[in-house]
DNA sequence: TTGTTTGTACAGTTTTTATTGTATAAATAG
DNA sequence: CTATTTATACAATAAAAACTGTACAAACAA
């Protein structure tokens, strides 16, 4: 017969798992996946001393953790009257989370791509006048990719404001 | 003095090397990501051994990195009349590519957290009336937050849903 | 049928990433 | 000011992932 504690243990061990694996999916390793779990189920923001103990790693390894999970928006470092250590916890607002996150991920992405096509763009236009026909002529496919390409990503543009300003949830509510 | 040649590849250089880091945020492998552009910059679908030739690298690599992308839904297999072996194009279409990707990852992001909430959530219920106080009282916590999970992943699946159905582009216009 | 071709499983290797222990600088306490 | 505490930089190690060559099974050709 299992006590209450170790009951409560097995459920919190069902999600821990599981947080585990789907934080994988958003490049968090699956350790510092169930130190986020472990700051989830915390009563209160934890040190890293605490956190250490807790999931039986190194300090260090929690110092490098929470600086992943706090760059991606999963947790927050907090600030106690009295309490010299730094405290961290939880994003328990996963719609924050959600939008902090791919906010980030997809602007970073867009930055980046239209960076990328800025630079590209005047020499494959140049190139479209190329006397070496094969060259004129995949230059001129590349720019209707580049083209579209741009107009993806201004959509996405276009979303993560909507995300930023909340927009998103009047199309699909919270319930 | 640069040939056209030259800048065609300078141009695409640009844009490879972009891609190669931005299918990094989506857990491609950098060389992957190149094999990803090789295919999209090219007139047509690329076999096995043309991949090979174009990347430098093994075919057991091109293999690996063909059936990670097309799993990921940024290139597919197409066949053509007379030609015996796998031919692989990229998906130029990036809206179809994102629809494809995320409702993929979010689909088994919902469904695994729906799981492990299904499991955990009759025993936290059963604990809310522990003797033990300290336990209730951490179990009714618990109850609380994973119904504000639930929240979230009701609204992730409505989400879903618009990518799939197109909804999505009456609120986000294409353009 | 037999002989090729093609893709991938698998084992071994290289490279990258995660993790640790130690050392140290910054911040606080006395 | 000096002592201590705290977080992190850094180097070393362990673990995981990427990559390769070989071997082989399935598909096809003759």
């Amino acid at each position: 017969m299992k006590t209450d504690e170790e009951k409560l243990e097995e459920a919190r061990n069902k999600i821990t798992t599981m947080m585990a694996n789907t934080m994988d999916l958003y490049g968090i390793p699956p350790s510092i996946g169930r130190l986020y779990a472990t700051l989830y189920f915390s009563d209160g923001p934890m040190t890293l001393d605490e956190l250490k103990e807790a999931m039986g790693m190194s300090k260090t390894s929690m110092s490098t953790g929470v600086r992943k999970l706090e760059n991606d928006h999963f947790i927050n470092k907090v600030w106690e009257k009295g309490v010299r250590k730094d405290l961290y916890e939880a994003q328990t607002d996963f719609f924050k989370s959600f939008v902090a996150f791919y906010c980030k991920m997809w602007f970073r992405e867009i930055e980046l791509n239209m960076e990328a096509i800025k630079k590209a763009e005047p020499i494959l236009k140049e190139l479209t006048n190329s006397k070496n026909l094969e060259v004129k002529e995949k230059a001129q496919k590349d720019m209707v990719k580049l083209s579209n390409a741009k107009e993806y990503y201004e959509w996405l543009k276009t979303l993560v404001i909507s995300l930023e300003n909340g927009e998103i949830f009047d199309f699909i509510p919270k319930k």
